[in-house]
DNA sequence: AATCATTACCAAAGCGCTTTGGATTTTCCA
DNA sequence: TGGAAAATCCAAAGCGCTTTGGTAATGATT
């Protein structure tokens, strides 16, 4: 069923019935109730692609996943931000489309998303220090909102990031706090921005605090609990050995939980914890009490706040670049306590 | 840069440069390289909406992710199946459109995906026995396939399926093999039909060995981390705890590990655990050697062969439904070992 | 009663592409 | 050298919608 057999049956103008079902005032009250009634009688949905032909909105937003070839893994955060996002295009009746991708090719998925009309704007994941695809997506005109930020670049554009600093600073204070020295750090890949962010916050709570932060309880890789199970068992059996971890992943924090059972250690207890957690659906942090002690904010719910930004854009493209910067809980868990090895109270 | 300009900078009527650009036959190989080259150097590429509506074929498939509002869950595996099949989409030049939605919703949203004409197929996920779905689907003729299958669906649909019971069977066999007889089974939620798939093998394994299975070793429920300890906690403190145990999935097999640990006992020694490893590209199981022995099936191939299933049915619609069956091998870990309460050798 | 807004509708153009049904030219063979 | 066949190209219709630029009828205003 198509306008124009919906109008024929209605004794109508593809016209009237066009703009009856899209809410213009140039129309009888009456008729717009009879043709609406028949719409959803007839089952009767405008079809998509004549529709965006017709207004030049493809009513879609394009996120595009890059596999690098060297470590093609599947951002594990990935599922949870699609399905906070997916809920805010639902609601404004855009669809979703995916691109899978060699990171490489990115600039050239990005091209074709504009030239061919697919989206009317894009989602930009996984930032890197001084990311090339915001300059590809300013010079194409494309509308995108950056799921993080990326240091170092200059041009204004529109990001929603959780402010991974100030959380990696508190973490570490509160550990410091705990009268820890030695504090690990298990960071996610420093190319990535987030991770630089992190870093710096580990290290500005040391400066803030006078500590020396020891490069060799520094370490930074992908994040898998594999990484976290080898970084934290070396290190543990280093002469000098951290008392305290904290951990840029649950995935890691739990190999480090296994690393730690390894050596008999006991968290919250004889060695501290304290992981990032992405609130993820399908790994979370406890039941009722966390089992880690950790810095949260919902990637899910970034996801929907990062969607609704791109499409406020897209309707209201005078607005110029937006940004929003989120606040991580951090919260206590069964994974921290006082460091066992600090002589007396201070 | 749309057809009619490229045509009039050409001096060649749009007709001719859309025949050249694709391929028929009835025009000068001359001129179908001076259009080719004039394509590329004015970066033109047809406009996805306007072809669609011109063939009637959308060039991109669904995939609806049905969140319950229970337990509102995103499937862990999803993003992984995500990639492999992306990379078949990505090959035979689909987009790939993805409708997040509430479970209720389902039935709605693939007929709206059909009237409006948004996609050329759907792959159907998580299916639970005699699901709902496939009829619709078969009602509205939207082309599908589905990842698992739906145990009591009458008519014959497409699918592509890991044989769970076959795997669970051969696991339990393993552990019987070596000397195991009280075997729990942390299972899925079993109203998904791989669970009662795997629950059958497990029982079929019982049967087979003329063992019985203890009810009370056997639990079902959303495969979280939390759900394997809970869930192992409490039986290994049964009068009459279970010596081994087979997992649903990676998740549930790190928290049945924690439990372990809380209790004391080392896996591979004190205790045999099996699971069912989705190779997920965040959560691997292990590096050189497995930490789990597990039943293992690469969700990201099952993507790739499911898209590439589903998109030869689209260009073939007289082939008819398709079926596939991949069996999952079982690995060698760290986690099993000889029931060490079975007195001497059988 | 003539004029003017307002209301309610419609015909037709246009979005950018494919494809049908020619038209024109070239090639080939008797 | 004529005529059929093959090779090239094109005009125009059509995909299903929106939107511009109307027209006709009604009501309000002078």
């Amino acid at each position: 069923m198509n306008l124009k057999q919906l109008s024929t049956a209605l004794g109508l103008s593809p016209t009237t019935v066009s703009r009856a079902l899209n809410g213009y005032p140039e129309v009888n009250e009456e008729t717009r109730l009879r043709v609406a009634e028949a719409a959803v009688r007839h089952n009767y949905r405008p079809n998509t692609r004549a529709k965006s032909l017709a207004t030049g909105r493809a009513m879609a937003i394009g996120h595009v996943i890059s596999l690098s070839n060297k470590h093609e893994m599947v951002n594990p955060i990935f599922a949870d931000f699609i399905a906070g996002a997916g809920e805010s295009y639902a609601r404004a009746g855009y669809d979703m489309v995916i691109s899978v991708v060699n990171d490489q090719d990115e600039g050239r998925v990005y091209r074709e998303l504009k030239s061919k009309g697919t989206v009317d704007g894009v989602i930009v994941h996984a930032p890197e220090a001084n990311d090339a695809r915001i300059p590809v997506l300013h010079s194409i005109g494309l509308p995108f909102v950056v799921h993080g930020r990326a240091t170092g670049t200059s041009t204004p554009y529109s990001w929603l990031d959780v402010n991974n600093r100030s959380a990696f600073q508190r973490a570490t204070e509160f550990l410091v706090d705990l009268n820890h020295a030695r504090i690990a750090l298990i960071n996610g890949l420093e190319h990535m921005d987030f991770a630089i962010r992190r870093r710096t916050g580990y290290l500005d709570a040391h400066t803030a605090r006078g500590l020396a932060a020891d490069p060799a309880l520094r370490v930074s890789e992908e994040m898998t609990e594999g990484y976290g199970h080898r970084a934290a068992r070396a290190m543990l059996q280093l002469p000098m050995p951290p008392t305290a971890f904290l951990v840029s992943s649950m995935n890691s924090a739990i190999g480090v939980r296994r690393a730690a059972e390894d050596l008999g250690l006991k968290l919250g207890r004889d060695l501290s914890v304290i992981t990032y957690d992405d609130d993820l659906s399908y790994l979370r942090n406890g039941e009722d009490v966390p089992i880690f002690t950790a810095a949260r904010s919902s990637v899910r719910e970034a996801g929907r706040l990062a969607a609704e930004m791109l499409l406020s854009m897209i309707a209201n493209p005078e607005i110029g670049p937006q940004q929003r910067l989120l606040e991580a809980e951090l919260m206590l868990g069964l994974s921290t306590g006082r460091n066992p090895q600090a002589s007396g109270l201070r």
